[in-house]
RNA sequence: GCUGCCGUAGCUCAGUCGGUAGAGCGUACCCUUGGUAAGGGUAAGGUCGAAGGUUCGAUUCCUUUCGGCAGCACCA
């Protein structure tokens, strides 16, 4: 007797064991027809798979969301890889996992693939597809499957296999010829895919993942139950691209970078607008929050950097300097070191305790060729720094007041959505564990108190201390780690930081490195692509544009621009000789959020018709209310 | 850094199976003064990423190099 309880509540019984084709069919052939799989308690099966004993079972159609996705994209991947052996016998296969989005198969093979090999696979996928070749699980013994492959020339696979422990039963699916290590599960059979799939992308990726190892060439595709997913999910990645901010960088006119300044950015007028808005924002929530802002040098004696431990940690990335008369200087990569040596200027006392120094500080870090990616991946950039110099019991009340700081920031950005990743201490590490628990759970609860969640990323900390790193969600659904606070007993002991304490000892204080933003260049390009150029008010390079529609408004509408100027508003004056449509076009196409347009019966009545982003009417206002309401609308967040 | 692809006008791209290049947009000038997402005309713009090689001749073929893109690795 099996019992099963379906999704609904409602359990089914049986005298026997049951596959989950003939559990399908019992509740309708409809369903039968439709299943692709089953998870039972909540693990996914093949729809072969025989139901042994009591269970909680539910059957995988198109409808049942991303489970089913992930056997569809499985699927795609192997008969990706049936093609390509097809194609080109030589092939060895690897592994082809389902992804976000689609799925990838690695391949070893002695000529690389080309663009168009890619169009010649997709074609015989299809062919497999309308085959329908039955999928079926097959149970081996390891020594055997190891055999098996190296039979077959299959090296990586046999090597795979071979790292499963001895004696275990292994889990091989066979369609067609072609036969594939795997854990499973999968579709019933080829033509279940269907046709919604693309090869999207070629690329190289090592051998487990390990740089050491060869390179193998890996396939991206991606696949859908329908066309029309298919078609949305192409769409998406359009815009996607519409909205890049190097794109839009060069179309915005915001910066541009150059091969003689490889992984640097030119900021150009408006960019540099936009960065001056982020920084004063950033410099008044510092203010606000007792921070000192100060400027530590660029060039700096190698030996800090050897005191620092620098040297030893991140020499490969940093840019070194030996001068005419032979010293050798690093250009910073970091400014912790600098800002302890502000620290140790005079004699601190526990009174100076939290001590919160913050910098904007320019760093530069040799990052390799192929990480380089438009702003938010450089070589120079300026942090938004700090490093709070404090005592142990400090940390807690520090941590939450970070939090809550760090969350302003990112919902005046328009980011309400903070992930919280905290990384405990690593296998290799300094300082006592009693140092450690104190600093962990000071760090968790002060996260908790600050509402936010916090997801454990095991043995992940730095080796002085834990950290936790701050994670906002773009308008896309895209994840960016920006923020990030470490715990650091380390530093203070290198280079020698101290304070008087209550008692008259000589303590050492305890660093909080700190930083919300990340770099400005990153945070700005997140900007740029979260709002796809379409800045709020208060960041907008350019808020407001006074155009004309006849040459005989030109006088008022430079009366119009200084008046918007005077308030404060970044507004410029387009007097050129071209129709109010050819005009409007470009400004809404250059993404300016604030229209003014004047044209005679403004000029006479002293008002502005104003026309906003993304709307397609206008509101006749009287001047002086216009800038007043501007003004209101355009302040930065308090 | 690794693998693959790419580098032609300010931008987007076409082209040359080896005989020094073309379009659209943009820019300049002229005409047009037009009420809310592209008015018309004319013109200027490129030693085809750089260096070397093969060749009578290279932007086109080869090598090297720099840079970009995608992914991997790195970083966080």
């Amino acid at each position: 007797m099996v019992a099963i309880t379906l999704p609904d509540g409602s359990v089914r019984r049986f005298d026997s064991p049951i596959s989950g084709l003939d559990l399908a069919r019992d509740i309708g052939t409809g369903l039968a027809k439709a299943a692709l799989g089953i998870t039972i308690d909540g693990t996914p099966r093949d729809l072969s798979t025989v139901i042994e004993s009591d269970a909680r079972v539910s059957i995988l159609t198109a409808k049942s969301g991303a489970e089913a996705l992930d056997l569809l994209r499985h699927d795609a991947a192997h008969i990706m890889a049936e093609a390509v052996k097809e194609l080109y016998p030589e092939t060895q296969v690897t592994i082809g996992p389902s992804i976000e989005n689609g799925f990838y198969y690695d391949f070893a093979r002695p000529t690389p693939f080309t663009p168009d090999d890619l169009a010649t696979i997709e074609a015989r996928m299809a062919e497999i597809v309308d085959r329908n070749e039955a999928i079926t699980r097959e149970e081996w013994d390891r020594d055997e499957a190891v055999a098996f492959f190296l039979g077959l020339g299959e090296k990586y696979k046999a090597e795979l296999i071979a790292a499963i422990p001895a004696g275990q039963t292994i889990s091989l699916y066979r369609q067609g010829n072609f036969i594939d290590l795997c854990r499973g599960p999968h579709l019933p059979s080829t033509g279940k895919l269907g046709k919604a799939f693309k090869l999207m992308k070629l690329a190289g990726a090592y051998w487990r993942g390990d740089s050491r190892n060869e390179m193998l060439q890996r396939i991206y595709g991606t696949a859908w139950f329908d066309k029309k997913e298919l078609d949305s999910y192409l769409h998406m990645l359009e815009e996607a691209e519409k909205r890049d901010h190097r794109r839009l960088g060069r179309e915005m006119d915001l910066f541009h970078q150059q091969e003689e300044a490889a992984g640097s950015v030119f900021w150009h007028k408006k960019g540099w607008v936009l960065w001056r808005a982020v920084e004063s924002y950033m410099r008044r929530q510092l203010e606000a929050n007792d921070y000192q802002e100060v400027k530590t040098p660029q060039l700096v004696d190698y030996s800090l950097w050897e005191a620092s431990g620098h040297a030893d940690k991140f020499s490969e990335n940093m840019f070194t300097i030996t001068t005419q008369d032979d010293r050798h200087l690093a250009v910073k990569p970091m400014n912790c070191p600098c800002h302890v040596q502000i620290f140790r200027q005079g004699i601190k006392s526990y009174r100076d305790l939290p001590l919160r120094m913050a910098e904007f500080g320019s760093c530069h870090r040799y990052e390799p060729s192929g990480a380089l990616h438009g702003i938010m991946r450089v070589r120079a950039f300026t942090q938004d720094d700090a490093h709070i110099f404090c005592t142990e019991d400090q940390i807690t009340s520090e941590t939450v007041a970070f939090c809550h700081l760090l969350k302003e920031v990112y919902q005046d950005f328009g980011f309400p959505d903070v992930r919280v990743k905290f990384s405990d201490r690593p296998a290799k590490r300094a300082g006592s564990d009693e140092t450690w628990d104190k600093a962990e759970s000071a760090l968790v609860e002060a996260a908790k108190a600050a509402g936010l969640e916090t997801e454990l990323n095991p043995g992940e900390g730095a080796f002085y201390g834990p950290k936790l790193e701050f994670v906002l969600r773009d308008a896309i659904g895209r994840d960016w780690q920006c923020g990030t606070l470490q715990v650091d007993f380390v530093l203070p002991e290198r280079l020698d930081a101290a304070y008087v304490a209550e008692d008259g000892s000589k303590k050492r204080p305890v660093m909080l490195h700190r930083a919300i933003l990340g770099s400005f260049e990153r945070f700005i390009g997140i900007l740029i692509e979260n709002f796809s150029g379409r800045f709020p008010l208060w960041l907008a390079p350019v808020q407001v544009v006074v155009t004309t529609i006849v040459s005989d408004a030109d006088d008022y509408a430079r009366e119009v621009q200084a008046a918007l100027r005077a308030a404060g508003l970044r507004a410029e004056l387009d007097l050129r000789n071209e129709k109010i449509n050819y005009k409007v076009r470009e400004h809404s196409v250059a993404k300016v959020p604030v229209l003014l347009v004047v044209g005679k019966r403004e000029a006479e009545n002293r008002a502005v018709a104003i026309r906003r982003l993304g709307g397609s009417d206008q509101e006749i206002v009287a001047l002086d209310q216009a800038v007043a309401t501007l003004v209101a609308e355009s302040a930065p967040p308090a």
